[in-house]
DNA sequence: CGGTATCCTCCCAGATACTG
DNA sequence: CAGTATCTGGGAGGATACCG
């Protein structure tokens, strides 16, 4: 009698985050955030500089990529290396805590860019008799 | 000679996303976004009324659960069955692949929610010595 | 190079009111 | 019940300038 596997697979434990006090939703805000989700897929390529992140991801600004990194470095997903040298050298690398959740992120991201023809093709669909 | 998995796995083919011309970002942005995730993890339990996703998912204004889950029904991630009844009856259903990218979604989550000790505890920790 | 500080703008999203 | 319409504030995020 797995209840608890069960339970969880018909939402009724593993519901907390559609909770609005759940706490694992700001974590979640900083993971699946614009930025966040590209960040940690460019890193999950290995240790890169800052100016490196900026260059593989496309569009973003210096503030906001500075930004991205602080915040999930806070969160123990990334860690940053000052080399102490002039002129600066900074380099961001994925905790064992990040490549996971990289993992997932990139499972999702990788899913999409898979189906992406899928997904187009229904979207100019015309709308069936429902 | 698995070329294509490592070029992928190091980052060399996979980083479209990364491009800021990849339409795949517009997809990742609805899945991501804030009541997205939620609705897709929702949803997973099966077939649910509008009222039903709105008491599931603590703090989803009228508005933006019908925002989002018309952006999931253009992606063909949700089906959307109007009864056709009076009172109005309308519920939603993931679609085959919306069950795909809600598996993701909902690894994310999990993740984070299995994981939520180790992050709080690295949130509080004093910054070690680089 | 690797940022921070400041300003400014746009859009996300909440509140409220209304409807079939 | 299942929405839409409208107004509005706040925060995400871009541009620019500056700094160690």
């Amino acid at each position: 009698m797995t209840t608890l596997s069960e339970a969880i697979h018909s939402g009724a434990l593993r519901g907390n985050v559609l909770a609005s006090t759940c706490p694992s939703r700001d974590i979640l805000k900083h993971v699946t955030s614009r930025w966040g989700v590209l960040v940690l897929i460019a890193l999950q390529g290995g240790t890169k500089r800052f100016a490196e992140l900026r260059r593989l991801i496309g569009g973003v600004s210096d503030r906001m990529l500075a930004q991205t990194l602080q915040l999930l470095e806070e969160d123990g997903f990334v860690l940053r290396h000052d080399h102490q040298e002039v002129p600066p050298r900074v380099d961001y690398t994925l905790t064992p805590m990040g490549e996971e959740v990289a993992e997932h992120v990139r499972a999702l991201a990788d899913w999409i860019e898979g189906n992406l023809p899928r997904i187009m093709a229904h979207q100019s669909e015309p709308a069936e008799t429902v």
